[in-house]
DNA sequence: ATCCTGCTTATGGATATCCGCAATTTTTGT
DNA sequence: ACAAAAATTGCGGATATCCATAAGCAGGAT
């Protein structure tokens, strides 16, 4: 099992439940931060020490507050410490539920597992242990089917532009002088209006409106 | 200080949490429940027993899951809870933080504590059972007031439908016929126009792209 | 160079939405 | 019950979007 983990979460109660559950599992060394900036400070000491962490539990958002702080989230934080410390496994655990950004998580950044924080968050929590611990990734299980349903259709940054501008209300028609300023390169009326038709059609979707629901859910926007 | 607690609370990390605060205070019995009605149950058990809570903490949604439960949140619960027993005092421990919703719970439910999970949550927590125990109110003070003019229209369930058909990719002039098959009054195209574009020109937003995002966004779809 | 191919842009008719106005129905006040 | 007020509905022209088709254009192969 492992030997040395590091916990971050602002919130004081969840990291302190955080502790208990990883506790039970009977490692003996646990560490703890409140902040971004602390956990990765925590890791260079480690290093320093020849005492290396080898698992970071983390959570996804931090609050700010009047402690201004280099790091913003945790994805900032553990791509951090993955480069002061590439042996490190990484944990998020969060109540992100946007199967766009869990996705990205694993794809961008390398992590090994994402529980979410809902009812059986503990159980989980400690499945997702054992199971990178092992070698594996782990993913909860409910949130498995959306990131299914996302990878059917890889969103271009292009696909993104436009919809999002949809999102902020631009029309359609107006589009073109956007993409034209910002040097983005189909930027016809005619080739919105076939991308956005391309779209709807791979993803099954009747509607502009319907498309823009759709990305929020899966967070893409 | 208080005798006897219930806790409610859906996530299995965070009741554990709430546990070992609350035990921090030397309070002797601690129940806790993961689901609304069976709060309910443990208040009726209490009464005939003749061993009535004094206080409750309890979040403010709940997750649902497989099990079908008659009370769908917090507010539903509390206010049950205080119709068997109206002495009970309660605080709410929860991550929102739209003041609208929180005042409400103060004026609406007559609520004794609001602690917002955050960094300190713990100490916050703390406090505000110490403050109500004395008999006074407690709100946690961080929350923010910069609520935009925009988060304070309130949707009605009609215009909640309207814009959920919308991101469902129903076309609008096929939202009187939804509208007629569950006898929903305003039901014309006409009056769907007219409204949407009330919707649109109170929020000052420019597509029906804008609102579903925009709705999605504050969580009302 | 010429042809082929794939991508982008242009065009126009069909359809849907927007929006103001007027007619009609429902609600409200007395 | 009756008139006034408000809400709902119907209508029509302007505008926007949808969609199929065709034209333009760049890069690659022969």
């Amino acid at each position: 099992m492992f030997k040395k983990v590091l916990i971050a979460e602002d919130h004081e109660m969840q990291n302190l439940s955080v502790q208990k559950t990883v506790q039970d599992l009977n490692i003996l060394i646990i560490e703890h931060v409140h902040y971004c900036d602390d956990a990765v400070e925590k890791v260079k000491k480690s290093i320093r020490d020849n005492t290396p962490f080898d698992l970071l539990i983390t959570d996804l958002y931090y609050d700010t507050d009047h402690r201004a702080q280099k790091l913003k989230d945790g994805r900032e934080m553990a791509s951090a410490i993955r480069t002061l410390l590439p042996s490190i496994k990484v944990i998020f655990f969060s109540a992100e539920q946007k199967s766009g950004i869990i996705d990205s998580l694993f794809k961008d950044y390398q992590i090994n597992g994402y529980v979410r924080k809902a009812r059986n968050d503990g159980k989980e929590l400690k499945k997702a242990i054992n199971t990178v611990f092992s070698g594996r990734n782990y993913l909860t299980l409910d949130i498995q089917q959306d990131v299914k349903k996302l990878n059917s259709y890889e969103f271009s940054s292009y696909d993104i532009t436009l919809v999002s501008l949809l999102s902020k209300g631009v029309m359609q028609k107006n589009i073109p002088t956007f993409l034209l300023n910002n040097d983005i390169k189909p930027n016809s009326i005619s080739s919105i209006e076939k991308r956005l038709n391309f779209l709807r059609d791979q993803l099954q979707i009747n509607s502009n409106e319907q498309l823009v629901a759709f990305c929020k859910d899966l967070g893409v926007i």
